[in-house]
Parts: structure tokens; C-alpha cells; sequence
DNA sequence: AAATTTCTGATTTACGTACATCAAAAATTC
DNA sequence: GAATTTTTGATGTACGTAAATCAGAAATTT
């Protein structure tokens, strides 16, 4: 059996009471006493039971997730796996809340932010908005204690104590690369798809992927960005405009939320390498016919539990190991998608 | 607070010892009175504490990974995760050891299974070798009541419980896909460079390989399997006689872990397409500098994850919810290699 | 050396569940 | 209706840790 506290009271020849003063930083133990129950804890490799500990001090952890509402397939898959998470971490003490707020709305977020610190929540997770009152809402978090982390959309220098997502430039990087590869010395100019160049990731992934293209061997000439807004209807007319007035055009990227519209657009055109981001319902069916050649994907189930463990470990005030945070980003074709609609891995 | 069976006995109005009796299917409850108590869980939407029960239980679940010893740096992989977890699983009452045997040995496979059985383990994990006296021992397992999983490499029609791993043969479809897609229209024929065809996996990623390119536009040569045992010196001869006697070789798909050799041989020559299987430091290194264009990876970190939950459900009675315990297979190219040399992700 | 402060020990309760025992009550059988 | 069986209640202990109290010991100051 592994060793426990008592253990460790015997071999370093204490109480329970100093061993329990030790490992929970309570004043009133002598320095030699100290190093002797450290000795003593060392030798035997004690590690503490967590869950003996949660049930003993029988905290929860209260985490709220502020995500955009509206139909974003991405932005509800995320909030399909709060629900998830929080179906299973029931048991790890903590209670988990979703606050929906208007897209893209700074006002709503920090109204939102604000309610969250006065509940007195453990930890706020939120998809940022790119706008100082932002900032400030987040400042005033930390200034009440509360962790907060961005997710898929970060916010620097906000006081933000961690950024749960993909490395956007590299994304934008990888779909430059792949369709580089794909074209190959195919001729003609590529489109890009953003939904808009006032948030972050997008102009992020716009920047990587011009950088690669730019790069290549091969020159390839990048027509000047559509602005979807993410909406399916502005998103098909824009896909649809360009596709008429360039006959000759070779790829499309779509960096945004904007997939429905894209898709639409294409119709049966499977000539055209296409590259999107996110695996929905709508990528999923495109690549699978197709029209999209390659997505890119930052898995939600991954990065939601992952700003629950550094939620609960902010509050716990123990260290983040950032190697085991980071957020890979996902390429699928059509050989490797994964059977189910969705998916997940609890651990 | 979340209900507890203090509760539940209020609510249905029957005593601690019978909700007991209820939850953990013990004798002795009328019908009656166990729709009661039934009716106070569900509405209560009471679940059980998993974490106090464990230590009331003070039950631990002794899991045994066989893996094939030797320098494959997958297995190495592998083995390290088995470590990583053990370490953080401790809190979750589950003991891991490994158990490394000679790889490709049936027989040395069939003694250390017959080991574990004899131990009374809580379940067993292994890479299986394709032979019928390791499927017998995998029954003797399944007779003794001990659940056993597949890993990597399966088994069928062995009575193991489960198998976690990717699908090998959409793995040799998108290798195919992808080195059709990155070639083009370029001429030339393609070199597959195999462990052994003995084992299941690498057959089965060649017959996903294989028809992909049949089926391609574009007509393409596949030469002769090499098959390099997964050693560096074999793989590297190997290849160097195909790359002299093939001038107009156009790319590599190498399907087992010779990659060693594999990039040895290669040494600067960034003009061939070339996949490759798992993510090593050798492959990572080989994708930085273009010798190698695409890796295909199995997470280890999730399949060790994903085993040692299935074999505590199985060793609880519990079902496996299949699609999450589903093993993705990764495409890395340059663009998206994790920036660690290693991860992991718990929960 | 006495008074004070600082440590340490002993003990208890609690968390939520598992599991065992024994007595009491209810249902069943004869 | 008595005897028997089945069902239920009451109670206690255990798991490993947290947290509190209070008394006593050791160190420090005066």
C-alpha cells in the first residue's frame, strides 16, 4: 500500500497534527521538525491522496465559461463539451456554467465577466474580444483573485493568467503549406474566407498563411481577403462573386466560421483545393464529398478540459505544466476522419 | 451541494442500509421498496461519489502493460507514457507496471501473459503478435476473469476485450492520399519501406496504401515491399540500393519504424515525397529539415490512457463508451509539429 | 529561575461511501 | 395464530486527509 500520513508521523517520529501542519504550509513547526517530516515524506515517496483530500475539505471549484451565442457550429461544439466535462468532473468538485453572450460584443462580455467576479466564481474561462474594456473586466478578475484563461481567442497583455487554443500563426502557416503541396505547379491565384479581420485569430491565420505562400517556390498570387462576417448568406455571395470574376482561380482558404456559405458556393466544384478550419457537421460532409480538401482543427473537448485543469489548478494555486496545456492542431482528409460525429477522451 | 445517500434514505423515507443495499445490488429489498428508493435517486439526480467510494473501497486495480522491449523508439514511447500515468493515476487506485519482452517473441509474449495471469491481475495490456498460442494464452486470461486489451497491434477472434489503436488501413489510405496529393502529376514510382510483413498492422497500412494509389488518377508504380525488420542497418541498405537502382524514384512510404535508417540513407535529399509512421525525435527532426514530408502518429499518450480505462471499466463491469475511446490519427507536417519534444494531456 | 512565547502531541469530527453485524419489523408459510 | 422467512433499521468501523481544539512540552525572553 502506498504510504500515508500516518506513515509518515511515524517514521519521522511526530504527530499526525505537525505532519498535517507540514503539508498544508500551517504555521507553528520548528525548522529541524520540518525537515525531518520533509525527510521522512521523501523516503517514503508520499503523495498525496486528492481525492481523500477533496472529500475531506469538501471545496468545489464553481467555473464559469463565457462563449458567443448564436449558430457558430465550433462555439456550440465547445459548449456541448462544457456540458460534457462537467457531467464527469461532477466528481472532481467542480461545477461547471456556461454563460452565453452576443458574438463579438464587448459590452455583453464584460457585463457577463463582471457578474461572474461578483457570484465570487473559482475561475472564468472566456473566448476574448479584442477591445480595452475588455481588458479591463479581465484586470479586475485578477484583482479579485479570480484565474481567468482565454479560450480560442486570446487577449495579451490583459492579465489573462493563460491562453487555452492553437497557435494561429502556425495554423495559418499549415494551411499555406498544404495548399502549396496540393497545387503543387498547378497556375492561378488562391482566395482567402475570413469572417472578419478585427478579431485576432483570423488576422493571426491570415498572416501565417500569407508568409507561407509568399515563400514558396512557386509564386502564387493571393487575392485580397472576403470578409464573410461568419454568415452563411454574405459568405456564399462573396465565394460566389469571386468564383465568376476568376475563372482561373486555384484554391480557397477559409480561416473563419464562415463554411456553410463557402460550401454552398462550391456546390459540386471539387476542382478547386479547398482548405478550412474546424471539423463540424459541414466540413465533415464537404470533405467527405470532396469539395473541402483539408481541415484544420483545434480539438474542443481538448481545450475545454484543459482550461478546467488550469482553472482548478490556478485556484489551487499549484503550478501549470504548460507542455501538457498546449493545444494541438488537428490536419484531417478525408482518410483519416474520425468515425464519430464527435469525440472525446475523458482522462 | 450535490446529493448524497443520506438524502436519497430521507426522500424515500427508508433507511441508509437499505439505499445501500439498493446502489450496490446487495440481497435482501423488496421490489418495492427499491422502485422507492429508485424514484428518490432519479429525482434527486443523485450520482455516486466515485472518488469517496473508491476509498471506502480502498480497492487498487494492478494493470500490466507487456510491451516489446529493444530501441523502437514508439515502444520507448509508449513505455514512458505508461510511467507519466502511473505517476498521476496513483490518486486513482490503479498500480501500472510494465513488463518488456523480446519483440516479435510469441513465446516470450505467452510466458509473461501466463505471469500476469498467475499474479491475479486486474487486467492486462499488450502489442499483440499474430500467433495462435498468444491468442490461447489471451483465453486463458479471459478464463481467469482478467480483462485484456490489445495495443497497437490486435488480435482478433482472440477473446481480448478490446483494442486500442488506430485503423491501420485508413492510416495506409491517407499515407496513399496524401503522397498522391503531394506528388501531383509528377512521374515515377513510389518505394515502401516495411518492418515485416508477419505483422498484422504493417500489412494492413499496406493494403490501405496500396489501393489508394490504385485508385488515383494518376497511374502510379509501387516497387517491390522492402522489408527492413525495423533495423537501421537493414532499412538503411535497403533503401540506398532502391534510391541507386530507382534514379527516378518520385517518394517513400515507410510504414514501420525504420525511420532511422530510413533518414540515414536519404541523408540531404529533400526532393522525395516521404511519409512516415509516429512522431520520434528522429521523424520530428527529419520533417524540421524536408527529408521527411508527413507523419502519420498515433497519440501514445491517449492509447495508454484509453487502455487503462478500458481495462478498469472491464474490470468494474462497467461498458466502454466506444467512440471515446477511439485513437485519432494524426498528420504532422512541418507547419504543425507540437512544440514540445513529448506531450500529454490527463484528464 | 520565572514568565512568556513558540512548538508539538493527542484527540476529535468531518467528508461520502462501502460493508458488516445484529436486532426488529414485516411479510410469508404452515 | 404460531413459526418461519424475508426485509428493513440502527449502528459502527473503515478509507485517507483536513481542520480544529486544548493540553503539555520545549524553547525563548525577561
Amino acid at each position: 500500500m502506498r504510504p500515508t500520513v500516518h506513515d509518515i508521523a511515524d517514521t519521522a517520529g511526530v504527530s499526525l497534527a505537525t505532519v498535517d501542519r507540514v503539508l498544508n504550509d500551517r504555521p507553528g513547526v520548528r525548522g529541524v521538525t520540518k525537515a525531518k517530516v520533509e525527510a521522512a515524506i521523501a523516503s517514503l515517496g508520499y503523495v498525496r491522496d486528492v481525492a481523500a483530500a477533496n472529500l475531506a475539505k469538501s471545496r468545489v471549484y464553481p467555473l464559469v465559461f463565457i462563449l458567443p451565442a448564436g449558430d457558430n457550429p465550433f462555439m456550440r461544439g465547445l459548449e456541448a463539451e462544457v456540458r460534457r466535462a462537467g457531467f464527469h468532473s461532477a466528481a472532481e468538485r467542480t461545477r461547471l456554467s456556461v454563460v452565453p453572450v452576443s458574438a463579438f460584443d464587448a459590452t455583453a462580455l464584460v457585463a457577463a465577466i463582471d457578474a461572474a467576479i461578483a457570484e465570487q466564481v473559482s475561475g472564468i474561462a472566456a473566448v476574448a474580444v479584442d477591445a480595452p474594456e475588455v481588458a479591463a473586466a479581465i484586470g479586475r478578475a485578477h484583482a479579485a483573485g479570480i484565474p481567468f484563461v482565454t479560450l480560442v481567442s486570446d487577449l495579451a497583455n490583459s492579465g489573462r493568467d493563460h491562453f487555452v487554443g492553437v497557435d494561429n500563426v502556425a495554423a495559418g502557416r499549415t494551411a499555406g503549406s498544404l495548399m502549396g503541396r496540393f497545387l503543387g505547379n498547378r497556375p492561378g491565384p488562391v482566395a482567402v474566407l475570413a469572417g472578419s479581420m478585427r478579431v485576432r485569430d483570423h488576422r493571426e491565420r491570415l498572416d501565417g498563411f500569407l508568409a507561407t505562400i509568399a515563400d514558396m517556390p512557386v509564386g502564387r498570387a493571393v487575392l485580397p481577403v472576403l470578409e464573410g462576417q461568419d454568415d452563411p448568406g454574405l459568405s456564399l455571395s462573396l465565394v460566389a462573386g469571386c468564383l465568376e470574376s476568376t475563372p482561373d482561380l486555384a484554391g480557397i482558404y477559409s480561416l473563419g466560421a464562415g463554411n456553410q456559405g463557402l460550401v454552398a458556393a462550391l456546390a459540386d466544384r471539387t476542382d478547386l483545393c479547398v482548405i478550412a478550419h474546424e471539423l463540424t457537421a459541414q466540413t465533415r460532409a464537404a470533405l467527405e464529398t470532396g469539395i473541402i480538401d483539408a481541415v484544420l482543427n483545434q480539438d474542443a473537448g481538448h481545450e475545454v478540459r484543459s482550461a478546467i485543469r488550469v482553472l482548478r489548478a490556478k485556484a489551487d494555486g499549484l503550478p501549470v505544466i504548460a507542455a501538457q496545456e498546449r493545444i494541438r492542431l488537428d490536419i484531417f482528409i478525408k482518410d483519416n476522419l474520425p468515425a464519430g460525429p464527435d469525440e472525446d477522451d475523458n482522462n
